[in-house]
RNA sequence: GCGCGCGUAGCUCAGCGGUAGAGCACUACCUUGACAUGGUAGGGGUCACAGGUUCGAUCCCUGUCGCGCGCACCA
């Protein structure tokens, strides 16, 4: 016996384990030897993070794909893994020593404080599998990784090696992104621009040859004016064209800068004149690098690069005694003000501009001049570019293939190297002159440095490791075992479908295409989802300090796994972001009730399988309309599915279950459940438990936990089911739509629908049983003598008589073109019934004569396709048939007054 | 500056060349034998605005206004 409730905590997870005891959701299970393979993997999360909203939407896209297909036969990998997230792991672990007062990484050294992060791994990594469980993820969970288990890491090595051996990945001195608070170098792609209020400071630099003439620069950052290396003017701009080639005091460094010509500088901005310091901007460094053969340039120190801050933050032996060791933000105020007691502040202007701040640190970027490794992403970017454009993989929705190709056909070579310790150390050793020997051991590499020097020397490892996407790059092919050629690799790569937010595209998709091409030389995917982002019901983006966020296990907590899965599917719109209210978990919770009441009503009226029932058998007209129903449902929800329309999918089937399914189908089906009709009876309960189970099917990718309960609970003959739903057959139904059975079923709804409308109009109180005579012909007579008691029950009705016209003083309804009369003279009032139909008159006329507007237009009749045509017409007959019964009774009406 | 998207019922959103839909909220009524996490009925929309294409535009095109996002630049 079900409980009157459905209570998802105390089911989920018992569901769960009985899933992974069966291995439900193993791979290559031996029944599907030969099906066809439907593999995804995926999107690594954090191995110490928790489970938030977008993962809880981008786990449930992938498990209803992946459920579906596995019920469609095929056989399916879903592919679990975690990611050891590089900085933001390290960031977490030395945060927790600054809470317990602990030494830093840096007291306590490399090898110590990577114990610590793999202990802190160890403690919290399960922590977002269990939580992907409750989601009712179906991964293949033997199968799960991490990247830097051995296996991946081996993966990592060998690409690193055989790039560099490529000439793929290189060693380069150029500007990076510096993060001042994490120190190491970031990618483009961890920078955001971010809009603040700052200041303009317009500097006065004296001429060499005439200090009391000034050329003046501007800049937003004032502490960079000691790396200066020239000061720059268009070639054209006739106000500086004198000063070309002569030189200018750099003030508190006082060296003497030339002033060049090049095109950068714009002179219609600020001065015209502009301070270049090569170490400290991306522009300047460029300006510098199309000078650099230059004899200033060459005659300057370092090469005309004057770097102020080392690593530690300190300002270099090239900056004056006074500002050395200083923060930037400090020597900022001390130049300022140092400037302004020389007279050479010219003005400070309060700006609004965009600055470079790290993603992970929130601090303001500097640019800086280091050596790091970079990955040639514009040679890999080449293949990756084609097989987008030639369709072998796909973006859904399609628009984000123009995101992707922007970025793939401008993009910069990809650093790759990260100071910290947390990561895949770069297999790179120096010898003693620098020179480095790039590969897989420490062995080969000291062979190699052997060959190189003629004996052994002593070799120390590159510092750094890789950033994070670099292993996440490997992901579809490292997941499946390569380097080695395993059974899987070959089953299941490339992968079916990816699943994933637009966040990551670059991060993650194009790196994941050219890592993919160039080692498998075969796309990782064929079609890539990409699903937007969830934000709280005003469409603000959920974060922490804002204090908006929505923690998805509180709402499985609340509403259950299903409930919440159902809302993220039923607005995963393409294209469209998530606003999620509260209110539609709820809604969705109680149409989990709702089935678990459909569920009960099937049991206590006797409703069991029978097994090898034949739908195409069932003689009753209800049981064959719902059956058409049901393969119409069908038929709906595959083909949404089919082409990634969750919210399609979803909302068919809600509508199919509680519209159709609850509000028809078991309310009609009383009369039979409980009439004489012995085969009428038996035939009803057989194709109720049979609906019952193609919906329970239908359901499961979104609901698998309430399903798979109901599929276990209501087993034949009411016995408890040894199979799994989750490893059922997709429905698959053909032929049972059934013309006479719609006609039929429809008109019994649209005549209790009327009744029940007008029955409200008039104030007829809900308990009172009103007579229904029917003014009718044989067919409908017939009709009505078969759902007699579903019409008496549903319409409230206290008796079902036939005559050739209506009583005199009734209310005259109009169903499928016949008058349904309700004698009500003396109860309702007669001048608010004629105000009725003098009402649905007008209705009637207001659509006449639309059609009639159009009919009337000649190019309307000319140029509209025949159908539409048709239609139009037959609209017309309709409204003016309508129109003429509703006359008739409207002067039967005046008739009886 | 370049690109992408969005303005549809009070709210959150579907839809999309042929008479506007859902959920929530709202109003009224109903404890009828699956379900009050329910049922029944109802109110509520010049589909942002202006042009154009079309027999016909909420839907396609152009522009305007408003909003969001991404990328690039800013001495």
């Amino acid at each position: 016996m079900l409980e009157k409730n459905y209570q998802p905590s105390e089911i989920e997870n018992r569901i769960y384990r009985a899933w992974e005891e069966a291995g439900a959701f193993d791979c290559m299970r031996p029944e599907r030897k030969a099906a066809a393979p439907y593999s995804i993997v995926i999107p690594p999360p954090n191995v110490t993070g928790s489970l938030h909203m977008g993962h809880a939407l981008n786990n449930t896209l992938q498990d209803i794909l992946v459920r579906f297909e596995r019920m469609r036969g095929r056989d399916v990998l879903w592919q679990p893994g975690t990611d050891h997230a590089g900085i933001a792991t390290q960031m977490v672990v030395e945060r927790q020593l600054m809470e317990h007062q602990e030494p830093g990484r840096r007291e306590m050294g490399r090898d110590a404080f990577l114990k610590r992060v793999w202990e802190w791994k160890a403690e919290s990594g399960g922590t977002i599998v269990n939580q992907l469980k409750r989601l009712g993820a179906s991964c293949d969970w033997r199968r799960e990784r991490f990247t830097m288990d051995e296996g991946l890491s081996r993966a990592v090595l060998k690409v690193f090696v055989e790039l560099y051996r490529a000439g793929l990945i290189y060693k380069d001195k150029r500007l990076v992104n510096w993060d001042p608070k994490l120190l190491t170098a970031i990618s483009d792609l961890e920078v955001q621009q971010v809009e603040v209020k700052g200041q303009m400071w317009h500097f006065r630099y004296p001429l060499a040859d005439d200090p009391t003439k000034f050329l003046t620069v501007a800049t937003t950052r004032p502490e960079t004016m000691l790396g200066d290396g020239a000061v720059a003017v268009h070639p054209d701009d006739e106000r500086y064209k004198h000063l070309v080639g002569k030189l200018v005091t750099l003030p508190l460094a006082n060296r003497l800068i030339p002033v060049i010509a090049d095109e950068y500088p714009d002179p219609e901005k600020g001065s015209g004149a502009v301070k270049i310091t090569a170490a400290h901007d991306f522009n300047d460094f460029e300006v510098w690098y199309r000078h650099r053969e230059q004899d200033y340039f060459r005659k300057q120190l370092n090469g005309g690069l004057i770097n102020l801050f080392t690593p530690e933050a300190k300002m270099n032996e090239n900056c004056p005694e006074q500002y050395r060791g200083l923060d930037r933000f400090e020597a900022r105020k001390r130049i300022v003000a140092d400037l302004e007691a020389l007279g050479l502040v010219d003005q400070i202007e309060k700006i609004t501009h965009v600055v470079p701040h790290g993603d992970r640190s929130n601090v303001v970027i500097e640019p800086y001049l280091t050596d790091q490794w970079y990955v040639d992403a514009k040679t890999l970017a080449k293949p990756a570019i084609e097989a987008v454009k030639s369709g072998k993989t796909n973006f859904v929705p399609k628009n984000w293939e123009k995101t992707y190709f922007d970025w793939m056909e401008n993009i910069q070579p990809w650093c790759v190297s990260r100071q910290l310790w947390w990561g895949h150390q770069i297999p790179a050793w120096y010898g003693p002159d620098g020179k480095v020997f790039v590969a897989l051991s420490e062995d080969e590499a000291k062979a190699e440095a052997k060959k190189h020097y003629g004996r052994d020397e002593k070799l120390t490892r590159d510092e750094d490791v890789l950033d994070t996407w670099f292993s996440s790059a490997l992901w579809p092919f490292s997941t499946l075992g390569w380097p080695d050629k395993t059974p899987e690799l070959a089953r299941f790569y490339p992968t079916t479908a990816l699943v994933t937010g637009f966040d990551i595209i670059f991060f993650w998709v194009a790196r994941m295409m050219m890592m993919g091409l160039h080692f498998m030389k075969e796309v990782p995917f064929k079609d890539v989802y990409i699903h937007a982002l969830v934000r709280d019901e005003k469409g603000a983006k959920m974060s922490k300090s804002k204090g908006n966020v929505m923690d998805p296990l509180e709402l499985i907590d609340q509403y259950g796994a299903d409930a919440l899965r159902f809302t993220l599917a039923a607005m995963a719109a393409q294209g469209r972001d998530i606003k999620l209210a509260t209110s539609r978990v709820e809604g969705y919770r109680n149409f989990a009730t709702k089935i678990w009441n459909a569920a009960r009503f099937a049991e206590m009226n006797g409703a069991k399988r029978v097994a090898g029932f034949d739908p195409k058998s069932a003689k009753e007209t209800l049981n064959k309309w719902i059956l058409g129903e049901t393969e119409k449902a069908v038929r709906e929800v595959t083909e949404a599915i089919e082409t990634y329309k969750f919210n399609e999918a979803a909302g068919a089937a809600y509508r199919f279950v509680w519209s159709v399914f609850c509000d028809w189908y078991v309310e009609l089906s009383k009369p039979l459940l409980t009439g004489a009709d012995g085969a009428a009876k038996a035939e009803t309960q057989a194709t109720a438990a049979f609906v019952l189970d193609e919906i329970v099917k239908l359901l499961h990718p979104f609901m698998p936990f309430i399903t798979e309960e109901l599929w276990r609970v209501k087993g034949e003959e009411g016995e408890a089911r040894k199979s799994m739903l989750a490893l059922a057959e997709w429905p698959k139904l053909a032929g049972l739509e059934d013309a006479k059975a719609d006609s039929e079923i429809g008109w019994v709804v649209d005549l209790i629908t009327a009744i029940r409308s007008v029955r409200m109009e008039m104030n007829i109180a809900g308990g009172v049983q009103i007579p229904l005579q029917l003014i009718a012909g044989a067919a409908t007579k017939a009709r009505a003598e078969r759902w007699m008691e579903a019409l008496k029950r549903l319409a409230r009705l206290s008796e079902i008589t036939f005559a050739d016209s209506p009583p005199k003083g009734s209310v005259q309804l109009l169903v499928r073109g016949e008058i349904a009369a309700l004698p009500l003279a003396g109860v309702v009032d007669l001048a608010a019934e004629r105000t009725r139909l003098e009402k649905e008159v007008a209705k009637c006329d207001a659509d006449i004569e639309r059609v009639d507007k159009k009919l009337e237009n000649r190019d309307f009749v000319a140029r509209a396709p025949e159908e539409i045509l048709e239609l139009e017409k037959e609209r017309r007959r309709d409204a003016q048939e309508r129109k003429s019964k509703i006359l008739e009774a409207l002067e039967r009406l005046k008739g009886a007054a």
